[in-house]
RNA sequence: GGUGGGAUACCCAAGCGGCCAACGGGGCCUGACUGUAAAUCAGGUGGCUCAGCCUUCCGAGGUUCGAAUCCUCGUCCCACCA
């Protein structure tokens, strides 16, 4: 193990709020001086939604710089969790997950989680494992722990009973819940978002009723999606997926707003801190370019995440098509008709390129569809199909399909 | 359990018998500008081979020449009281 105060530096980098202060520096002192094993953290996922998105990577890269560090990351996959419903952070009830939902979501959690962790010094447990054994009379010793006073102290349930929104019970029951995975794979710290505050402090009054070391707190910082203010999530819509494709990704990056270019470069990319530092204060002074960062910053996301090829690729086909304004070559195909005429509005919709002929005889009003980068205007055009083999149409500036 | 109030397009929200495919805002889409950033500006945002037609205002009936608007029943939500 190498010098505390290194790894000291490295493990708090970005992270929000360390509680109780102090604690983590103590834990990770006693086991550089031998006197406790290694850390076991702890972070749970609900796999409530098919993909990861980047602020899912933020705390799974948080995890990643514990094992790097020779600790043990202990990934919860939420199996159970997830069709209670985490009421962080929210002002409705959440939706309820069948279990194939959960099953099907949980595989590709843990596929995608991959890409960020390590494989050794990793153990994924599903918390339905123990939590669907428990029998009434350990669910009331449970909820004996807490009290409906400091369940209605969180903001989001205030503010719902408040506002006279409804509150399942079953939402107090989360918090438990989620302590009750810190008693049983008895972690030594656990990591989780800022608005998962309340629910880690659970965890560390359940260990401490179980006679364990209560688990010391770590909570990372939310980033803000594409469209730059809610946070990142799928229910917004505004997510990058670990998932996407390089140039969806590279583009997508490109797309965020300059405030949060900085807090990307240090959540989730491998920049160190002082280097993030110096970019931050070149940017502030005008000596670095927004966009020349923005584009390091995709690069970084997507090498991370696909590898350093796809990312080189994924740039070039990102200025074909944005910076050039031409047409980039691995387009999907459509197949038109051998003979007679096309008409375009059916073939906007045909090709996916439209919802319905009403909304693509709106872009074509509106100029926004284009045969090899030439601006179509006749909304109801009916053109000969074999004069349109091998052209490019273009909806806008990111949507084409070659027509064969 | 009682008494009032409400359900309008993706969201919020006007409309309260014809001028309503339904004001306004948000979001979203397209265009201009640009660094596929932000800000700003313009247009659009139910469907349909579209100067017209068709289907919408929680659901089912009804009144009327005519209903999102009035009546009846049903469903769901909210407030106050218990």
């Amino acid at each position: 193990m190498e010098p505390a105060d290194d790894q000291l530096r490295d493990l708090l980098d970005g992270v929000e709020e360390a509680l109780p202060a102090g604690e983590l520096e103590r834990k990770v002192r006693q086991v550089a001086r031998g006197e406790r094993p290694p850390l076991r953290v702890k972070l749970g996922l609900d796999p409530t939604k098919p993909d990861i998105h980047l602020g899912h990577t933020v705390q799974l890269r948080k995890l990643r710089d514990f094992q790097r560090h020779g600790h043990t990351a202990v990934l919860i996959i939420g199996g159970f969790t997830a069709q209670v419903g985490d009421p962080s952070g929210r002002s409705t009830t959440r939706p309820r997950l069948t279990p194939a939902e959960v099953a099907a979501n949980a595989a590709t959690y843990l596929e995608q989680a991959g890409r960020v962790l390590l494989p050794e010094r990793l153990e994924v447990v599903d918390n339905s494992t123990w939590l669907g054994r428990l029998a009434l009379p350990d669910v009331l010793g449970l909820t004996a722990q807490m009290t409906v006073a400091r369940m209605l102290e969180r903001s989001d349930f205030s503010a719902r009973y408040r506002e006279g929104r409804p509150i399942a019970i079953a939402e107090f029951l989360y918090p438990l819940l989620q302590g009750q995975d810190s008693v049983e794979v008895t972690s030594d710290v656990e990591l989780g978002g800022t608005d998962q505050t309340f629910n880690l402090l659970v965890g560390r009054d359940l260990q401490q009723a179980a006679g364990q070391e209560p688990q010391t707190v770590l909570t990372m910082p939310l980033i803000e999606g594409l469209d730059g203010s809610a946070k990142m999530s799928k229910t917004a819509g505004n997510t990058i997926d670990v998932d996407d494709d390089p140039a969806e990704m590279f583009g997508k990056v490109m797309r965020i707003r300059d405030e949060l270019l900085v807090k990307y470069l240090r959540l989730v990319t491998d920049v160190p801190p002082d280097e993030v530092d110096r970019v931050a204060a070149g940017l502030a002074d005008g000596s670095l370019h927004p966009g020349d960062q923005k584009r390091r910053l995709a690069r970084e996301i997507v090498a991370a995440l696909h590898g350093p090829g796809d990312a080189a690729a994924a740039e070039e086909r990102f200025n074909v098509q944005f910076r050039d304004r031409a047409i980039p070559d691995d387009v999907p195909e459509h197949p038109v008709g051998d003979d007679g005429d096309v008409f375009l509005p059916a073939l906007l919709t045909g090709a996916g390129l439209a919802g319905t002929g009403s909304e693509a005889r709106r872009l074509v009003t509106s100029g926004g569809v284009r045969l090899d980068g030439e601006v179509l205007t006749d909304p109801t055009a009916q053109l000969p199909a074999a004069s349109l083999r091998g052209r490019v149409l273009q909806v806008g500036r990111r949507r084409f399909v070659r027509l064969t």
